[in-house]
RNA sequence: GCCGAAGUGGCGGAACUGGCAGACGCGCUGGACUCAAAAUCCAGUGGGAUUCACCUCCCGUGGGGGUUCAAGUCCCCCCUUCGGCACCA
């Protein structure tokens, strides 16, 4: 009886199925072993009005079949999915379209749930969690309060990344070329009260505990450099007729002879100093002018070195040499202490410098030893020339030495400087967590109790953003006057929120757990579930909610509340999905492509495994409209076979039982690496060759469609009933296969002279090396070609090849 | 500028620790079925030479060198594309 591969009715029927019957729910089941525990995670989406995008399935079908499989083959997975639901754009479109943020985040987290849901994905939707329920950013705020009392949140009043076009403060993780990583407006700089998460107290945990990790190296690396760690030392220099000492930061001491001046950030506290009368409006408007450029004229590309003397001297203690102090804005305030000794030689940029401002320029680093003109400033390692007794020892030991003798001098130390910031943690805008603080009159900064969590957001009609600094929360006064906690006099509440990254910072650990009004979640759901095993997402979070979230949790495990030093052990990145044209996909492109459509045309089951057959999961591919037809046909031929004589008793086909067991193994080795565009071409090689038969033994269709399942779910339910079996595939054990089964009984041995193929033998899988020569050499077509020739040496490796080195004879 | 990833047919992509380059899919060509078409099935499909008797040979994985019996895979130099960083001393 034949039947159509009506996907609209299958998907709907077995959608609903999955759902009545809570097939995928998940339990802390306390008799399955540790090692049989999974906790395999999916970025969560943030929920656009624009809906689904086809990048979103990509990463979660990926996960999907993971799950399925480990499902499958007895373990116990928790595969949960939530809503990233706070944040700018959805308060954006708010006030575009005139409805409260809160409304058009929950229609678009309906939007999205129907979405996924029509994608087949197995999460255990009990779970599901929204960052911006109560229920949830009680423990958001919960966790800012530990931060608080530990001293790790402080308040402070900084000059900060400010984005005029959202209206509010940026981390530096959220600038990328001086622009806005959300808008890409120009960032100016702001002096705004702040709230700072004190993210540098974990730098060097952030930076060594990535060994632990099994990440992408290009992720890794990205963070490494963010973290930025670079170890010198801080030396002290005497400030000529000055009882004052400025102290700099270098990485290399060893040059400190060839410091020829000295430069601050114009922003440096001394300059008042010792700034001469002469040179004093020469400085102050150089000052000015710098405070006035924006972040992005300051690192513009190619600039020319600016600055100006301030007629101070400092005193090279090496050698009691007078060096000038310049100011420039190529020293940055906020790195190191703001202030560096010059060395033109073996420092490009000091190099530069000094060529601009007629400074001398001293070698003391030599490839050889011996000295030579300078070209262009030499930063390699060397010999140290013209340092005194120092002289002849190699940069490193000359390093070592001179640290260690500034030292016990007291005039300099090891140090250790990193490029990461602390993280601005507070956002001028309404749709975020509020954060739980009051400013008493009395009391100063209060933190609210525990008890009186959540502090909700409150409901008002104006939440545009003020523009100003302030948040648009201050101007509700009914919610910001208030009484303080700690003696009940007058306060004010805290204004500001948080930013979009606070929620997902902890997110997976809420999903152990997520319906607990007592704590963030149960001691023994953490220690079931955490550390996520397997967890998949773009690459665009590598500094972001990567790093944040690995210093949430770092804090959590500091605080005894979560027991893993880290909290995702293994991460891959998707790629992204581009458009047909091989461009981003954009509205402003026109080559947006819409899951629902494509579900529509072809249904769930084919754009699953299109997007998996595209090519590498880390990969960025072009979609192709066409391309997807050979996933729609391949799922069509599968459902054919059904027409075909299915017999439990039909003898099995010894070919075809091999493919079977080779195709099981592939498909279940290939899902273990992510490697599923393999997996689904050794799945058609396997179909290509079912359809050849007439009958099939219905054992055989019933593994294959087992291993198909994690795929494609709702068909392989279908096909399952078909078979006249119960459902659900999700509940069977996933088909074992042989390993002598899995290799073919003749194989094709390659026969080559000098490296070129001359002739392709079937042998049989077990011929011993003598026995594949022989064979080889003497076939009729190898004697032909050996003929007149002379057999040097003869090469060849069992099961592959067999090649013949050889030279003609000369007569 | 620095760091990282990647360049394979008309297209997406395969090729395990060096061992038959182009699996699988799209597209294309021819054929079967059909009144016809769609769908499906069968055959072919890197380029070239030979002249088709499908036999044989040569070239071919961004370019140029090298190591090796053997290189898409390893080493050196260069080019292009994408991603990250951008005066971090």
């Amino acid at each position: 009886m034949s039947k159509n591969y009506d996907f609209l009715t299958i998907e709907k029927k077995w959608r609903e199925y999955w759902d009545q019957h809570k097939i995928f729910k998940v339990a802390e089941d306390p008799s399955i072993p540790e090692d049989k525990r999974l906790y395999v995670l999916d970025m969560f989406p943030y929920p656009s009005g624009s809906g689904l995008h086809v990048g979103h399935p990509e990463g979660y079908t990926a996960t999907d079949i993971y799950c399925r499989y480990k499902k499958m083959s007895g373990y116990n997975v928790l595969h949960p999915m939530g809503f990233d639901a706070f944040g700018l754009p959805a308060e954006n479109y708010a006030i575009q379209t005139g409805t409260h943020p809160s409304e058009t985040t929950y229609k678009n987290i309906d939007h999205f749930r129907g979405q996924i849901k029509a994608l087949g994905f197995c999460y255990d939707w009990d779970r599901e969690i929204s960052t911006c329920d109560a229920d949830y950013y009680k423990w958001t705020q919960w966790i800012f309060l530990q931060l608080f009392k530990k001293g790790l949140a402080y308040e402070a009043q900084m000059p900060i990344n400010w984005c005029p076009k959202c209206g509010t403060g940026l981390a530096n993780e959220e600038v990328k070329d001086g622009r806005c990583d959300r808008c890409d407006t120009p960032i100016e700089r702001k002096n705004i009260r702040q709230w700072i998460l004190k993210i540098t107290a974990y730098a060097e945990r952030l930076l060594k505990d990535l060994d632990v990790l099994d990440w992408n190296d290009s992720i890794k690396l990205m963070q490494e450099n963010w973290i930025g760690k670079s170890e010198g030392a801080e030396v002290d220099f005497e400030i000529s007729g000055l009882n004052e000492k400025l102290r700099v930061f270098t990485t290399r001491p060893d040059t400190l002879f060839g410091a020829t001046y000295m430069v601050l950030a114009p922003e440096h506290p001394l300059v008042g100093k010792l700034t001469t009368p002469e040179q004093k409006k020469a400085v102050e408007s150089y000052i000015k002018e710098a405070s006035r450029k924006s972040d992005l004229q300051r690192t513009e590309l190619n600039k020319e070195k600016s600055g100006v003397f301030t007629g101070a001297y400092a005193i090279n203690s090496v050698n009691q040499k007078q060096i000038p102090i310049w100011i420039s804005d190529y020293v940055l305030i906020s790195y190191g202490t703001g202030a560096i000794m010059a060395v033109p030689a073996h420092d490009e940029r000091d190099f530069e410098f000094a060529k601009k401002f007629g400074l001398p320029i001293i070698q003391v680093v030599s490839k050889d030893g011996s000295s030579y003109e300078l070209q262009e400033a030499e930063s390699t390692e060397g010999f140290a020339i013209g340092s005194g007794k120092y002289n002849g020892m190699k940069t490193a030991d000359f390093k070592k030495a001179i640290t260690e003798d500034l030292e016990k001098q007291g005039k300099g130390k090891k140090t250790i400087n990193y490029k990461l910031r602390d993280w601005v943690f507070s956002r001028q805008r309404y749709w975020g967590e509020p954060i739980p603080i009051v400013h008493c009159e009395k009391c100063g900064i209060v933190p609210l109790e525990e008890k009186d969590l959540p502090l909700k957001l409150p409901e008002v009609k104006t939440y545009k953003p003020t523009g100003t600094g302030e948040s648009p929360l201050a101007l509700i006064e009914d919610w910001v006057n208030t009484t303080c906690p700690k003696c009940g006099g007058r306060a004010k509440r805290e204004t500001n929120t948080m930013p979009q990254w606070a929620g997902s910072c902890w997110y997976y650990i809420r999903f152990t757990d997520p319906r607990n009004d007592k704590d963030l979640a149960s001691k023994s759901s953490m220690e079931y579930w955490l550390p996520v095993d397997l967890y998949i997402g773009g690459a665009e979070h590598a500094v972001l909610h990567l790093l944040y979230a690995r210093f949430w949790h770092k804090f959590l495990y500091d605080s005894g509340v979560v027991n893993t030093i880290e909290p995702f052990m293994t991460l891959r990145n998707q790629g992204m999905v581009l458009g047909e044209n091989g461009e981003k996909m954009s509205k402003s492109r026109g080559n947006v492509i819409n899951p629902d459509d494509v579900i529509a045309e072809h249904g769930a089951d084919t754009l699953r495994i299109y997007e998996m057959f595209m090519g590498p999961l880390s990969a960025d591919k072009p979609w192709n409209t066409q391309g997807i037809i050979g996933l729609r046909r391949f799922l069509e031929k599968v459902f054919r076979l059904f027409d075909k004589e299915i017999e439990e008793s039909l003898p099995v086909n010894d070919s075809i039982n091999r493919l079977l067991h080779k195709t099981i193994k592939i498909v279940g080795e290939r899902i273990d690496s992510l490697e599923f565009n393999t997996a689904i071409s050794q799945m058609m090689v396997f179909t290509n060759a079912l359809q050849k038969e007439e009958k099939i033994n219905k054992s055989i269709l019933r593994d294959f469609v087992k291993i198909l399942h994690p795929f494609a779910p709702f068909v392989t339910e279908e096909m399952w009933e078909m078979l006249g079996e119960r459902p659900s595939v999700l509940k069977t054990k996933w088909p074992s296969y042989r390993e002598e089964l899995t290799q073919d009984e003749k194989i094709a041995i390659a026969v080559q002279e000098n490296g070129k193929l001359r002739d392709t033998i079937f042998m049989s899988k077990d011929v011993t090396k003598q026995e594949m020569e022989e064979i080889a050499l003497n076939s009729d077509k190898m004697k032909k070609i050996l003929e007149n020739k002379e057999k040097i040496k003869v090469i060849s490796v069992p099961g592959k090849v067999v090649n013949v080195v050889t030279r003609i004879v000369t007569a």
